[in-house]
DNA sequence: TTGTATGCGTTATCAC
DNA sequence: GTGATAACGCATACAA
């Protein structure tokens, strides 16, 4: 491996001036630099980091913490996404399930917390870092739009020409169901119709819930269409009302929410609202990048829109 | 940061001692490693990563070079369960798309390689490294093992009592391809079944290619089941004879490949087998760290088998 | 079982 | 614009 020395030497300058030349060419006579970088190139040079790290004092390695579950979609998704923001940033990762504190790191992205443990994290951790979901910390964090994507469902379906417009939410105490239910409301009142509290539900996440409730929302006859806070529930109540001899979307025009499967899983397929996980990794490794160049750079907090995604479960009627 | 001389200085032991304490602890006394240990702790000491490799020459990091689409749901899997192994094994790693020559690395991973490229990466890479799929060439290598599977899903149907089974193949020049049509001679063979050959088709491997096979197949009557090279050709299969009234799996049986997506976009879900592609990527990661620590051992070779998954669109005869 | 001397390849600092 | 020197934190080689 040749080293910044072999290269000094042969272009009889400083091993300092050959530095320069690489990490801040514009001081560097032209002349002089030419030369060295063209000696580098004919030698192979690879500047080797390690030395570069402990010279400078930086790590160049960023933590990836989180608790998901390795092989989950979601999870890889957006790892990926932030691994390949950092590799072209010049940063090595590792990820580690929980503790930070193994290796030596410039910087770290949190991925699925706990409740409460942006406290823990915001008061134990010096060193920069971002958050993968809102918080009223002061805290770079980097989350889904998650109101604006639920609004765009429900204005599709009031577009399209429904106006008795149920919900099935999402009975969690996070924030993204909140923020679901929040977007539906915004859409309703901004049109001007009213919200059948009769026909707004919430139930647990799950297939049991969905298939619980799916009747009750069945029985509500004026109800010509259902926001529904995630396809998982699309497709369960999708999956019901064609059992019970119902056509979709000629008699129930429903929406979703995630894109990931459940959307495609159902016939037809969900109208729905994708979440770009891939680019939400990539955003939250540009914030932390960000943060780490700029220290005093002002908190950034990033909503990424989703995507609308027509998949033939709602009806146009006009 | 404390560092090594922190400790020495509070332990009364030189720096060498504490270094071996960590890397070689059997040959310090115990009393003394005892306490460096309490004393490193207490002064929550991390090793200086980039210190370490300087002085022991070792970098520490991986390469991942691909060309897969970056937010491809196989190439997202694969390296998140290469990185998981990676990171636990006290490395960190970089994506890059193509040069392998961008920063010093211990090893580098391949995956998503073009014909012939293992034959250019052989005569070049001098460092240790692993593909993912199979080559002749005397390299590291792991794979699915693509016979294995389509074999266990043609017993799977002869098991059911199907004896004519037909086979809708993808016309690839890939070897996965050559090995899934393997698999099926091999089951039919050891049951002593002959192969239609009037029923064994060769497709481009998209939905317009399964359109075009699917009547032409669905009009030799005397099969009661196919065995198809991926899910996608199975999902178009029975999408297609269902619009033209049959009964999946009740009028004909029909198994996949892949276990991604398309087995369960159809209704019935597809019987199918599925590719664990998360641990194949820890899998590879494994190889390479193998190697890594031991440079003369015998060339690794890994077939990953696939895992059996019921869809309910195969129909039990008996 | 422990210690000493030296070097890994780069950058920071200060001088010219 | 450029150079000399020291330092980054640790491990290797050798000595005791």
């Amino acid at each position: 491996m040749a080293t910044i020395k072999d290269i000094a030497e042969k272009a009889g300058v400083s091993m300092m001036t050959v530095s320069r030349a690489f990490n801040n060419p514009k001081i560097v006579k032209d002349e002089v630099r030419v030369k060295i970088l063209a000696i580098a190139k004919e030698l192979n040079y690879l500047p080797n980091q390690a030395a570069r790290s402990l010279a400078s004092k930086k790590s160049g390695m960023i933590q990836i913490i989180t608790r998901m579950n390795p092989d989950d979609f979601y999870f890889t998704q957006l790892f990926t996404g932030a691994a390949h923001y950092l590799s072209d940033h010049g940063y090595s990762m590792m990820i580690s399930k929980d503790k930070t504190r193994e290796y030596q790191y410039d910087g770290a992205i949190f991925m699925g917390l706990l409740a409460g443990e942006d406290q823990v994290i915001y008061h134990t951790i010096k060193k920069p870092y971002v958050l993968l979901g809102k918080t009223d910390l002061p805290i770079d964090w980097v989350d889904i739009d998650n109101t604006d994507g639920s609004y765009k469902m429900t204005k599709y379906l009031i577009d399209s020409g429904h106006k008795k417009i149920g919900l099935i939410g999402i009975n969690h105490d996070e924030a993204f169901t909140q923020e679901r239910y929040l977007g539906y409301v915004k859409a309703m009142t901004a049109a001007g119709l009213t919200i059948p509290k009769e026909a707004v539900f919430r139930v647990p996440h799950s297939i049991e819930g969905g298939r619980r409730i799916s009747p009750i929302a069945l029985a509500k006859k004026d109800i010509t269409a259902y926001v529904c806070e995630s396809d998982l529930l699309a497709y369960v109540l999708i999956d019901y009302a064609k059992e019970q001899g119902m056509s979709i979307p000629d008699q129930l025009s429903v929406v979703g929410f995630d894109g990931f499967l459940f959307n495609k899983m159902s016939i037809p397929h969900i109208t729905t609202v994708k979440q770009p996980v891939y680019r939400v990794g990539v955003e939250i490794a540009r914030v932390l990048v960000n943060r780490i160049n700029e220290h005093d750079r002002p908190k950034q907090r990033v909503l990424i829109k989703t995507e609308f995604e027509n998949g033939g479960s709602v009806k146009v009627i006009n």
